[in-house]
DNA sequence: CTGTATCCCCCTCGATACTG
DNA sequence: CAGTATCGAGGGGGATACAG
């Protein structure tokens, strides 16, 4: 329960673009939000396969967070087995433009990075 | 020295968000960034001027990383005072969808974050 | 299936002082 | 002016075990 936000606020004006970027300081936000965006709606296990990397605490994390921050909804249906679905709210829908850049420049120019390994 | 990059790789395919993202990783590079399509070329005590709460050290060392990354070019002119001019490489400009995609949103809805005062 | 709860490493970043 | 050097804290995040 820390959830302490980093309380950046570096700039005065115009640099909302640091709000924005605070949403994805998680390291896994984008990559949930992306998913969403392909898929609708997403079960935890969904996920799960969809980012096999993510550790299951860093996916609960981080699927809360977005969640506090009112850009993803979180439906538990009362079932045994128990089933939780996520999805994009209203709010979290506008991103769609911020993430599809991101993506659209990683599909382009990724490759073109250098490569600094260590 | 370190430098290390994350080496996160964590999705196989579709999956370039994350590493768009990485380029953001540093706390300010969004926001050197900014302020370059802003204004095309900065010296260093510019940037100082522009990001009162960057500190020299981190300021120094997010150039630096866009620089290896190829994202900014650093200009040192010999002369006394020293000065440098930083700039967007033809790489770098290639972001500006994505800059711009993330300073719109902020526009327009980081105000409707929930606030998290911890 | 969908999570909590711990433990703890190690990297990130701030503060401060010094340099060419 | 434009940086480096060093120190040190804090918290992000991985591994693992446990729970409803």
């Amino acid at each position: 329960m820390p959830r302490i936000r980093h309380t950046t606020l570096t700039c005065s004006p115009g640099c909302t673009v640091e709000a924005t970027l605070e949403l994805f300081g998680g390291k896994w936000k984008a990559l949930i939000l992306y998913h969403l965006f392909e898929d609708g709606v997403l079960r935890f296990s969904e996920f799960r396969r969809r980012m096999p990397n993510v550790t299951q605490r860093m996916l609960t994390n981080q699927l809360r967070e977005l969640e506090a921050d009112g850009l993803i909804s979180r439906t538990v249906f009362p079932e045994v087995p128990p089933r939780v679905e996520y999805e994009l709210t209203d709010l979290g829908k506008t991103l769609k433009p911020v993430i599809h850049a991101l993506k659209e420049w990683g599909d382009k120019y990724a490759h073109s990075l250098k490569q600094k390994k260590e």
